[in-house]
RNA sequence: GGAGGGAUGGCAGAGCGGACGAUUGCGCGGCUCUUGAAAAGCCGUGGGACCCCGGUCCCCGUGGGUUCGAAUCCCACUCCCUCCGCCA
């Protein structure tokens, strides 16, 4: 959410920002028309109720002094000004909640140094690393043995059963076996680990209230992706960052706990609505999947070296996978609605001769906090003389995954594909695999 | 699922229709005393909105209601605790 202040002070700021990404300006007009009519109502409400407590406070002393007929009288006088200031509140309620309405579906300004662009075509390539780039070697070119799609590699090596988990849950469910969800299970105990010298561990619960998706931005917006379990009034997380972002909502957090680093690995559940019949074949894209998410809080100073952090961390395990990937700048106009900045992580994938997004890690500066209502106390500010000085701040979000494990499952049976059509994997992954380090054909 | 108890400021814990945005203790911050610390004493100490530097309003789990006036009375809901049932 956008600070009404900022639309207040400098609406055509705001509106210039979001015009990079594709929004009207009409309504950022709207909400500073909005506010205004909202403002003036409350302020008569709350002169009128200044008036009735004064009255109130007279038919107190009234009785107390055995004036009934005064008592009555002030009594009357307050019981009309009543229906007034009901009228009022009502007026300043309806206006603020329709402001309300519309900030929550605005999305974040682009932050100034996020390339300008339309669409995805507009991204700017950062960097490529692929192994052995830093001694010098060229970009692989990719072997004939390579050019088999992850979903043929799977089912001829057995750990791949499309059909029968499209059997138990409809397609786009994929159904992992035998060395293939070990593997899964691999990647995420390396992944956790690798984190854990900064990033607290957390298995949240996986469906959340509304709230709790409303303070991402993921309502009310995109209710359409999410899956909704209406009896209860619960939604199926997309990914870790919803409740993990909503961990300390509410809350006040002093500066000297910042910045508060998590991890955490959940299922992620995508109703993907738009995107039936696009690039559905095999587990580049599906309903259920499984991802490490790494997530912060932090001060506002603190933040560009936590995504830069964020970043290099999803790089480590990429590189430390052997996968080749390139990073992404993306621009305004392809920017998550609640991202000031992000940056992609593309794999590699020879079978299809693609570059697959395994994560995306985001700056939301304090759009989420203001939804989240998650503040900090600045360190000092208990004897900070001027109260601006003393008030707490909205603390800013950061997350990335680190990795989302079906496109890297996919990657590095393409990537790890021998010629014999065996799949050689890292070596990171031997203490998670018994030293298991090759899937082969069943006997 | 059934029965009962509870929810007040960072914590503990009063208040049960009128000067209560809230007694008190602890904690925390500042000051005095002290070589320094402790002890003692004094002062201060929640969040938010509006207007603007002096005020006004809102918040005692959440949402409604009664009343001139609600932390206090009524209704619904949520969460926590205890007991029973069921269960991985």
């Amino acid at each position: 959410m956008l600070d009404i202040r900022l639309i207040r002070d400098d609406p055509e700021g705001v509106a210039s920002a979001l015009a990079r990404r594709g929004v009207d300006s009409e309504a950022v007009l709207r909400a500073r028309e909005l506010d205004a009519r909202a403002r003036a109502h409350l302020t008569s409400r709350d002169q009128l109720r200044a008036r009735i407590k004064a009255l109130s406070r007279e038919v107190a002393a009234a009785k107390r002094s055995n004036d009934d007929v005064r008592a009555a009288a002030l009594a009357a006088e307050s019981r009309r000004l009543g229906e007034e200031e009901q009228t009022a509140a009502l007026q300043a309620d309806r206006l603020h909640q329709a402001l309300q309405d519309l900030l929550l579906e605005l999305p974040n300004l682009p932050a100034d140094d996020a390339p300008d662009g339309a669409g995805p075509q507009d991204n700017v390539e950062l960097r490529r690393w692929w192994p052995g780039c830093s001694e010098g070697l060229p970009e692989p070119a990719v072997l004939e043995h390579q050019r088999v799609p992850h979903w043929e590699i799977g089912a001829a090596l057995g750990v791949l059963d499309l059909e029968r988990g499209a059997r138990l849950a409809g397609s786009m469910f994929p159904l992992f076996r035998g060395m293939g969800a070990r593997v899964l299970r691999a990647l995420t105990s390396f992944a956790l680990d690798q984190h854990a010298d900064a990033y607290e561990e957390i298995r949240p619960p996986t469906l959340v209230l509304t709230e709790t998706m409303t303070a991402t931005g993921h309502l009310p917006k995109f209710a359409d992706e999410a899956y909704h379990i209406e009896r209860d009034g619960l939604w199926a997380i997309p990914t870790a960052e919803v409740p993990l972002t909503s961990l300390r909502r509410g809350e006040i957090i002093d500066e000297e706990e910042l910045p508060l680093r998590f991890t955490a690995v959940t299922p992620c559940y995508r109703r993907e609505a738009g995107a039936a019949g696009r690039e559905t074949r095999g587990v580049l894209r599906v309903h259920e999947f499984d991802k490490v998410e790494l997530f912060a809080y932090a001060t506002p100073e603190q933040a560009p070296a936590i995504h830069e952090d964020i970043t290099a961390r999803a790089e480590a395990l990429l590189q430390a996978l052997g996968l080749r990937y390139r990073v992404v700048d993306l621009c305004a106009g392809d920017l998550g609605a609640a991202s000031a900045r992000t940056f992609d992580l593309e794999v590699y994938a020879p079978g299809s001769d693609r570059w697959l997004e395994v994560s995306s890690v985001s700056w939301y500066r304090d759009y989420q906090a203001r939804r989240a209502n998650v503040r900090y106390r600045p360190s000092g500010s208990r004897r900070a003389a001027s109260s601006s000085d003393r008030a707490p701040r909205l603390v800013h979000t950061l997350n990335g995954s680190a990795l989302a494990w079906p496109r890297i499952w996919a990657a590095l049976l393409e990537q790890g594909r021998q010629a014999d059509g065996s799949v050689r994997l890292p070596d990171c992954l031997a203490p998670y695999l018994n030293g298991e380090l090759t899937i082969s054909a069943p006997r």
